[in-house]
RNA sequence: GCCCAAGUGGUGGAAUGGUAGACACAAAGGACUUAAAAUCCUUUGUCCGCAAGGACGUACGAGUUCGAGUCUCGUCUUGGGCACCA
């Protein structure tokens, strides 16, 4: 009895891919253009906690992906990297003094020890990582050709603070109000910043959403967070001063509802629109909101705020009075940053009316009264001079035009994607190319004078005054301004953590060019990605972010394709069991006892607990470690495990019992290959047909990336082999082949144990022939009025009119058929017979 | 509140509108063994029945169809995203 020897199996091939570099790719010229793949993976972030079990599912379905394609004659390029700047490693340089590089560089290593050991076919020689500076040589030089462009500006807004990472964030940074990284809730801070003209590309990142093969939930998500919305811009005189208040409305058809305006805390026209006698109340209310964080003004969305101004504004359709108010719930940083409120329809100014007694004017006809609630349903228009009687669609039509007419408002398209706030206070990123001279300004640093590196520090810890821990480096931040040669200093902002990897699929294609930051011709040669695989928590992140770049690149002439991902796939998340109480607090699986199938018992208490799902978390003690798996099981089952769970898009449980089911299955194949007799002859027709069954069912599912089901039909065929005392050859080299992407080291092993030279991997994947598919005896199944009564074996392909007699002849059907009329009867070939009687 | 997904045995999950539960786990019984592990064999959706067999069954309620887990409408639940966006 030999034991599986997984680890001597993977680290021996492990060893020879690598010797012989069995994976390096080249722009091989003799591959047309439909025979290029580029399969690509989110690259990790190299923490200290190394590789979770998250990675490897994602990895290896692009893994499986890629060897299945190269067996099938296509030149496939499969690289990996790591997405290196970020604030973990500078969180543990301001703690401990290390310099990050230092950390990840030996996280990195760490990191690439793990995917070496999964047996990934990765081209090794493509590696790159962002934090090198011979990598964001490129970023920065992306950078200026954005600068160039004239996408980049900056500019002293309020915006996204974490106080507790000290830095200025990103609106897609912020979730539910707290920072996207540390959980912390975010302020509103008025510091200088660096923007990225991310809104100038606005529509046409949503065009193109429709040309991609990607998820739909994702695609739908990007709409969402692009916003775009139609509707009008309209003027109102604001009463006894020469100035036009200018707001965004998707309603212009109601306008003669509005009965007030209001403008947010930060708009412009503050000052001048308070009066005398408004402007203590109003200064203290400014005062307040200025203290509210993002969070609280959300949280009390229920109960409204604000001020009156002391101002009036004129409602150009009936030229009445209408006051202006200072609220919160308008926020300046969409549309005009003022509104008209009609608060006979929408709920917001509803609230607000009620509060401050501001009159509400029926203006489409409600079904409610508007004076108790707001009718925001849609409705013929009433109170509206020479709108009444029209429905929306007329109305807004009708109005647009009369506003266009009269130069008090025009059509108007309004996103709620906002420019990208691009600067970090921080030190672990790359530093922006750019010098503030007093006498030319901002200047870009000359390309031949990069990359501009990072410079050595005393301390990492950010100021927290909104500058980065750079501005004490006085020897690097004084310099010669590259245009005039006088005294300058440097930008100390640094780029955020996603910029690397807004182009590094880019670099893969050639990562040790130093003319630059990618080939043309190699460009051409690879883009665009063909299938992209990664978590789905970069749906509005990385994945916007990356498009933007690209389309700038794009128009820069610098990349030949409009879109860098056309498939996308989101691999679900690999989560765990918990134990769950009735007061629907969790148990930490160590504390659980099963005590019989299905039922659970907290050990301590006795209480009956119920199993549920949930993330892997350390106080749950849930969490699966793959190192440990890899180490006592084997990568081929890791892989073969986290494949087999599910379908990929689906987030699932681990069952380590389940993974046991895995590793016996290989263990069932070595011991075949080891120990059975293996013979020279045909197979039997049975196990013929299975095998051409088989390796149809694999490729389909291999192709659409149906893992699951691919590897239960090997079980299938495993479970048919495992019944023979002698053991077809040419049996065994077929599995070996169908199994070669799933198990790549096992596979190397069968291959070389039935008389063949390595590496499987170049070998042929396996075809079938559909007529050896064919059983020669079906299982007709028949019903009576849909219902099952009876199964027949008839011979495959037996006409209608053979099956039909054979039916009438059973005696189990005519149980259910005697005495009634048969009134229809509905034969699928090969399949079914159902007899309607009555 | 709005926008997306998804609800199938004790568990993970299979099912081009055509036999619901493939494959695997867990469980029970058996073989081998001094014993255990490993391995192999058998049973396993629920209910009634000794059995043959029958009834029920894919979150719930309707509908379309000869036939619905699958299609349509409504409801509920869970997960994810967005949220004072005018």
């Amino acid at each position: 009895m030999s034991k599986y020897p997984f680890n001597e199996i993977e680290k021996k091939w492990q060893k020879y891919w690598e010797e012989n570099k069995t994976y390096r790719v080249t722009e091989d010229p003799s591959f047309p253009k439909d025979k290029r793949r580029y399969v690509l993976d989110m690259f990790p972030y190299p923490s200290g906690a190394g590789l979770h079990v998250g990675h490897p599912e994602g990895y290896t379905a692009t893994d499986i992906y890629s060897r299945y394609l190269t067996m099938n004659g296509y030149n496939v390029l499969h690289p990996m990297g790591f997405d290196a700047f970020g604030l973990p490693a500078e969180n543990y340089a301001i703690k401990t003094g290390t310099h990050p590089y230092t950390t990840t560089k030996k996280n990195i290593e760490n990191f690439r020890r793990q995917l070496k050991s999964l047996g990934f076919s990765y081209d090794w020689d493509r590696e790159i990582s962002t934090c090198d500076e011979e990598y964001y040589h490129w970023t920065q030089w992306i950078f200026e050709k954005l600068y160039e462009k004239g996408l980049a500006y900056e500019a002293s807004t309020p915006i996204n603070w974490c106080p507790s990472c000290k830095t200025g964030l990103a609106n897609e940074e912020v979730k539910e109000g707290r920072c996207e990284r540390c959980g912390e809730k975010v302020e509103k801070k008025n510091i200088r910043q660096w923007i990225l003209k991310i809104t100038a590309y606005a529509d046409r990142l949503l065009e193109d959403l429709d040309s991609l093969d990607w998820p739909e939930s994702v695609k739908a998500m990007q709409r969402n967070w692009i916003g775009r919305s139609e509707g009008a811009s309209v003027n109102f005189k604001i009463d006894g001063m020469d100035e036009y208040l200018e707001v965004y409305t998707t309603r212009c058809d109601t306008l003669f509802g509005a009965t007030y305006m209001v403008i947010a805390p930060e708009h412009r026209l503050v000052k001048e629109l308070t009066t005398v006698e408004q402007k203590e109340a109003v200064e203290k209310y400014i005062d307040e909101t200025k203290h509210k964080s993002d969070l609280e003004r959300t949280d009390l969305a229920k109960d409204k705020t604000g001020v009156f101004s002391g101002s009036y504004a004129i409602n150009p359709v009936n030229g009445k009075k209408i006051p202006i108010w200072i609220a919160d719930y308008v926020l300046i940083s969409y549309g005009t940053g003022a509104i008209m409120a009609v608060p006979a329809h929408d709920d917001r100014d509803w609230e607000f009316a009620k509060k401050f007694g501001l009159p509400i004017i029926e203006v489409l006809k409600s079904e409610v009264d508007v004076q108790k609630q707001a009718w925001t349903e849609d409705g013929i228009h009433v109170n509206s001079e020479w709108l009444d009687g029209l429905n929306k669609k007329d109305a807004i039509e009708k109005m647009l035009s009369w506003l266009e007419e009269h130069k008090c408002g025009h059509k108007a398209i309004n996103y709620k994607l906002r420019d990208w706030v691009f600067s970090r206070q921080r030190y672990w990123g790359e530093p922006i190319p750019l010098v503030h001279c007093p006498n030319c300004g901002t200047v870009l640093v000359p390309e031949n004078e990069l990359p501009l590196t990072l410079p050595e520090v005393e301390k990492y810890e950010p100021s927290g005054t909104g500058e980065s821990p750079l501005v004490n480096v006085e020897s690097w931040v004084n310099c010669e301004c590259p245009k005039c040669h006088g005294a300058a200093k440097r930008e100390t902002n640094t780029m955020p953590q996603w910029t690397g990897s807004c182009w590094y699929y880019l670099r893969f294609i050639d990562p040790h060019n130093h003319e630059a930051f990618v080939d043309p011709e190699k460009e051409k040669y690879w883009m665009p990605v063909s299938l992209y695989v990664g978590g789905t928590e970069h749906a509005v992140l990385h994945l916007l972010y990356s498009r933007f770049w690209h389309n700038v690149l794009y128009d820069l002439g610098l990349v030949s394709t409009k879109e860098p991902f056309q498939k996308l796939v989101n691999q679900g998340m690999i989560t765990s069991f918990a134990y769950q109480k009735k007061n629907k607090s969790l148990v930490p699986v160590d504390k659980v006892k099963e005590t019989e199938p299905g039922k659970f018992i907290e050990e301590d208490t006795g209480e009956e607990v119920t199993q549920v799902i949930a993330k892997m978390s350390k106080s749950l003690k849930n969490v699966i470690n793959p190192d440990d798996f890899i180490r006592n099981y084997g990568a081929d089952s890791v892989r073969m495990y986290e494949m087999f769970m599910g379908p990929l898009t689906e987030s699932k449980p681990w069952a380590t019992n389940g993974f046991m089911g895995v590793y016996r299955f290989l263990d069932r194949i070595w011991r075949i290959i080891s120990e059975r007799n293996i013979v020279d002859i045909e197979p039997e027709k049975e196990l013929d047909r299975l095998t051409h069954k088989t390796v149809k069912k694999v490729t389909e599912d291999t192709e659409t990336l149906n893992f699951n089901t691919a590897i239960s039909q090997m079980m299938v065929l495993v479970n048919e082999i495992n019944k023979l005392e002698s053991v077809p050859k040419k049996t065994l080299e077929t599995l070996a082949l169908l199994l070669s992407p799933y198990t790549p080291h096992l596979a190397e092993e069968m291959w070389e144990m039935l008389g063949h030279k390595p590496s499987i991997s170049k070998e042929k994947w396996p075809s079938y022939d559909p007529a050896k598919c064919i059983d020669d005896e079906v299982e007709i199944v028949i019903q009576v009025n849909g219902k099952l009564r009876s199964k027949l074996m008839m011979p495959v392909n037996s006409s209608k009119e053979a099956v039909l007699d054979a039916v009438r002849k059973d005696g189990k059907t005519s149980q259910w058929t005697e005495g009634k009329t048969v009134i229809k009867e509905i034969v699928v070939p090969n399949k079914l017979v159902n007899l309607v009687v009555k």
